[in-house]
RNA sequence: GCGCCUGUAGCUCAGUCGGAUAGAGCACCCGCCUUCUAAGCGGGUUGUCGCAGGUUCGAUUCCUGCCAGGCGCGCCA
């Protein structure tokens, strides 16, 4: 089932194809439309005149005349026509229009899915936060953004594979055993280490468990508080996103790279690409080669291993497992590793371009009365995803985590996000969902025939609300596809936003059912059945974003 | 010093491959509930799109150089 936009788009090519002797010029294989502002312009518009006017040396006019020409003899358009320097304006016949939603009540939650992104591969990497404390706000906004970007990639056909990179080797993770370890011993922190109340927390739940850890001698007590604090911590991780929405399909351990003599593997073929090298004892990886600003040891003089050299094994069992498109969300204070990640792709023999895509995320701050709130009583240092989600709901976070690109640093304001207003778009969007339920359950207690089996009368739909509400309908799956596209899931919440405004202005515009003893007649039918494709639209793009659509509010 | 991000209304921010008169919410003023959810709707006021050049039919959007703010530049993870 093509959409009305991918039809006209095809008319307007077959048209410049029959043209071709005339035009002169290369003919493009699709046509972007627009939804112009200026209701005035019609239900959408394109300046395709104007762009071929300077290859085939033509005036913008006449071509827009010669495309006027061809789609006024169709029958989805009650109007064609040509304003300004050759932008050309469409207006949809209504039967074309119900189409629309006879697709929308048919395809249900389908509808807005597609097939862009068919049979591509993706593995999609995000929060990997180490294993050694809470997750805190930075976590939070990729727990929501990364888990909407899977579904949203999935919607536009693509095999997902959500991963979490657990670090759980090296220094780090010493320190937080050690650490553990002095809790449960009454003993001065180490150096560097970390210092949350969480860490006392995990001591005692250790200590209950098993007293004798800290009776051993401190080379065999910190792994032991090690091991089990660690299980513990990712217990706890795993439990708070879950309970966010954020679904995991591999929790993929770092350690494991090392097992099975992987890790040699993959050296092996960074050192057949010929981009390895030995100095000071160390072995490198020229990244340089590739964009770096400097080449990074992978093995250490010392015999152990790097960070990178995970990095590099990780990548490569990506690729292996048979990911074409790898995916990685990271914060802002990680930036100077896009190049680095982008030369392992290069040096494993990969395009860096296609094979990886990094997405910055900016910082996140959270306002409470005013004032901005930096300490969390657990972590030590910032706010937990567990906090934020006691003081405003997981909907909310969600919500107001998605609606902004990532690389806008923001301010999230606990005061507006518990406000039930329209300064609190979560509530906006749900309130429209709620109320076009509460109209549909009205109608079904009328008795108003109504429903995907039920034949409305589009053509009754005739208000400039109800045509502006079905016409934004029908721009959904253009916007699931290209926020996929894009990697940027603001874009659903933004149009959600949108729609929920114009539906708004429908329903104070247009009375949906019968009032007092009215009969009901077929223009009730149609408007339910505009309700409910209004209901199904706004539920698939909040199931985009893990949003609930209540019913009842 | 080098690199990345940001700069749009009084505030918080959208703005699709370059398109028509640059948008939304908040704030401020005025209206709309005796029948579908007023957590809503309508109307009014608000702009040197950081600055200066360039590309062209057309630039908030692309290019160059500045200015301001944030972040990063380890044989740490």
């Amino acid at each position: 089932m093509s959409s009305i936009q991918d039809q006209i788009s095809a008319a307007i090519v077959a048209i410049l194809e029959r043209s071709r002797d005339f035009l002169q010029c290369e003919i493009p294989q699709a046509i972007t439309l627009d939804r112009p502002k200026n209701r005035d312009h019609g239900d959408y518009a394109t300046s395709i005149a104007l762009a071929l006017a300077k290859p085939s040396g033509k005036a913008p006019r006449e071509i827009a005349e010669l495309i006027r020409a061809g789609l006024i003899e169709l029958p989805q358009f009650s109007a064609v026509e040509i304003a300004g320097p050759g932008f050309i304006n469409l207006t949809l016949a209504t039967a074309s229009q119900g189409e629309v939603l006879k697709t929308i009540l048919t395809n249900r939650e389908k509808f807005g899915t597609g097939k862009a992104m068919a049979g591509v591969r993706v593995n999609l990497e995000f929060i990997s936060a180490n294993p050694t404390g809470p997750l805190h706000l930075g976590h939070t906004r990729w727990a929501a953004v990364g888990d909407s970007l899977g579904r949203l990639l999935t919607a536009a056909g693509a095999c997902v594979s959500r991963e979490f990179y657990v670090n759980d080797r090296g220094n780090q993770m010493e320190l937080f055993g050690a650490s553990i370890r002095t809790a449960a011993m009454n003993l001065p922190r180490p150096e560097n280490g970390y210092h949350g109340e969480y860490i006392a927390d995990l001591a005692a739940v250790i200590v209950a468990e098993h007293p004798e850890f800290a009776l051993l001698p401190e080379a065999e007590s910190i792994p032991a508080f090690r091991d089990a604090g660690y299980d513990l911590q990712l217990k706890q991780q795993q439990d708070v996103l879950a309970a966010f929405g954020t679904h995991f399909d591999i929790w993929f351990s770092e350690r494991s790279l090392y097992e099975n003599d992987f890790f040699n593997h993959s050296m092996q073929r960074l050192r057949d690409q010929g981009h390895t090298f030995e100095l000071d004892g160390a072995t490198w990886l020229r990244t340089t080669d590739f964009g770096d600003d400097k080449d990074r040891v992978m093995i250490k003089s010392d015999g152990t291993f790097a960070y990178f050299a995970s990095d590099s094994a990780y990548y490569i069992s990506k690729r292996e497992r048979g990911f074409e498109i790898c995916i990685y969300m990271l914060g802002a204070d990680h930036h100077g590793y896009v190049n680095r990640l982008k030369a392992i792709a290069a040096c494993a023999g990969d395009d860096p371009e296609y094979n990886i895509h990094v997405l910055i995320g900016q910082m996140v701050k959270i306002m409470e009365g005013g004032e901005e709130l930096k300490l969390s009583k657990r972590a030590g240092t910032i706010i937990t995803l567990e906090e934020l989600v006691e003081k405003v709901g997981v909907d909310a976070a969600r919500y107001t985590l998605v609606r902004y690109p990532v690389e806008t640093p923001m301010v999230m304001d606990v005061d507006v996000l518990r406000s039930r207003t329209n300064e609190n778009p979560v509530y906006y969007v749900q309130y429209a969902h709620a109320r076009i339920c509460a109209v549909l359950r009205n109608a079904t207690e009328l008795g108003i025939k109504f429903g995907a089996d039920f034949a409305a009368d589009y053509e009754l739909l005739v208000n400039p609300r109800e045509r502006e509400l079905i016409g934004l309908l029908g721009e959904f799956p253009r916007v699931v596809s290209g926020a996929a596209e894009l990697r940027e899931p603001h874009r659903v919440a933004r149009y959600v936003e949108e729609l929920a405004g114009v539906y708004h202005r429908f329903y104070n515009d247009c009375r949906v059912l019968p009032m007092g003893e009215e009969p009901a007649e077929a223009i009730h039918s149609a408007r339910a059945n505009l309700c409910q494709a209004t209901a199904q639209v706004v539920s698939n793009a909040l199931s985009l974003l893990g949003v609930s659509a209540p019913e009842r509010m």
